[in-house]
DNA sequence: CTATAGGCCGACT
DNA sequence: TAGTCGGCCTATA
């Protein structure tokens, strides 16, 4: 069964509500928070998603990392996710977070 | 740590 | 219609 895509289908709210329910000083990954969602297989979407937000975004995108605590990015966007991590006492080391510690269990 | 292998699925070309 | 491409994942070696 396909995903609804739509920009405010279930499955994008879904996804918006979730990260946006990622507490401050903790972090979730892609395939988290499709799993929260209920759709397990969804993460590349949840990715997508995040790619696509708004400049103006309230959503916490930041706080959503590969499942390794990887910095999902392209050297792009990396230092400035680092930056918004580590403002909320996130410890990233070489490009990446120590999910055992700051890693988010809903 | 790297490397492979397989799967997954929407979006884009 | 068919490939190819992702802010991916898990498992194994």
């Amino acid at each position: 069964m396909p995903v609804d895509s739509s920009p405010n289908g279930e499955f994008a709210q879904s996804v918006y509500q979730w990260v946006g329910a990622i507490p401050a000083g903790n972090v979730a990954s892609y395939g988290q928070i499709a799993r929260l969602c209920g759709f397990p297989k969804h993460a590349r979407f949840v990715g997508r998603l995040m790619s696509k937000l708004p400049p103006d975004t309230k959503l916490p995108w930041w706080r959503v990392l590969r499942s390794d605590g990887h910095i999902a990015l392209p050297v792009s966007g990396e230092a400035e996710q680092v930056r918004r991590l580590q403002a909320e006492q996130i410890v990233v080391l070489a490009g990446r977070v120590n999910l055992r510690v700051f890693g988010w269990s809903a």
